[in-house]
DNA sequence: TTTTTTGTTCAAAAAAAATTGAACTTTCAA
DNA sequence: TTGAAAGTTCAATTTTTTTTGAACAAAAAA
């Protein structure tokens, strides 16, 4: 076998890694690709980066890059720096987890249990439509079960944000 | 406004809103909305339902069917029960808490952690690799920080199962 | 055995999500 | 002002994921 035949996974600097890191990372908590590698390069990077240089380094278009970013600084994930004393914008990954999964917890997740306990509450009021007093009473108690596991979501979340915060 | 032209959402059954209900939360754990419609039908069920019930019911193909089921039992989310005694398989929807949540963490979230632990320990062996010594400073101070957010999530996991089993 | 019912598999089709890139807006320096 | 650089937006395209359905396999009934 030549030398640089070699699988890929022999020859990645360790900022590629890092971005791939991160990639799959994004992936898995539902993000698109592209916004894992844009933190990953950040994170990877010594010196805060301006988006000609994501464009550049990742080899996505003008346009990822821009939403991308937007997404990250939305979720907290990414904050704007001055360097340079440069008109161009730069940026930076914040490391702190607290914040990261604080981020995602506001944006990503509260948003979908709220809707979710608005869909119950709709559902509970429609109990009142089933005649057979059987039935009713079936789904009352599937209803108790879904608000049970509800209420125990709610406990977790700020649980988890304290455990993370140090 | 004629009564029919309600809004969908006046008129749908208690099934119905359990299934979208359902479906919605298997898209938010980044599951195909089949198989969150499946769970919902199951749930909603006073009876155990076949196969058959499924296809008919969601107008979903049997091939969804039969690969929603396999997934939801793989997560243990549904089980097989006898019924009728009767030669095609019944199913039910497991109602625990506990054994959804733990199904979960072990098929979708376990085996991403693990596979990202690999990562992190080749991307760790890597560093020899940088000449630079600040550059090298900093990329290990970057994977210290990994590190700490990974060993953190570990403790995480098992915590968060305590909490949900009641 | 042969037939019918039940369930699985997987290539192809459809649907959904991410990405691109060109047109547009904003901002600042000349 | 005007023009160039920086950044945003969004319709069209590409990529990925989900779903379908027909062929196949398994198992019980006839």
């Amino acid at each position: 076998m030549h030398p640089s035949d070699q699988p890929d996974t022999e020859k990645l600097t360790i900022d590629q890694r890092l971005i791939s890191f991160f990639r799959d990372g994004a992936k898995i908590i539902g993000l698109p690709a592209s916004v894992g590698e844009i933190f990953g390069l950040l994170f990877a990077s010594p010196k805060p980066l301006t988006m000609a240089d994501l464009v550049e380094r990742l080899n996505i278009s003008k346009g990822s890059a821009s939403q991308g970013l937007k997404m990250l600084r939305t979720l907290g994930a990414v904050r704007d720096v001055e360097y340079d004393n440069d008109r161009k914008g730069y940026f930076e990954a914040d490391i702190e987890l607290k914040k990261l999964v604080g981020g995602f917890i506001r944006e990503q997740v509260r948003p979908h249990m709220d809707s979710g306990t608005r869909k119950l509450s709709e559902l509970e009021q429609d109990l009142d439509t089933v005649s057979d007093p059987e039935l009713r009473a079936f789904y009352e108690n599937r209803i108790k079960i879904i608000q049970r596991w509800s209420s125990k979501a709610k406990l977790v979340l700020p649980l988890l944000q304290k455990f993370l915060g140090e």
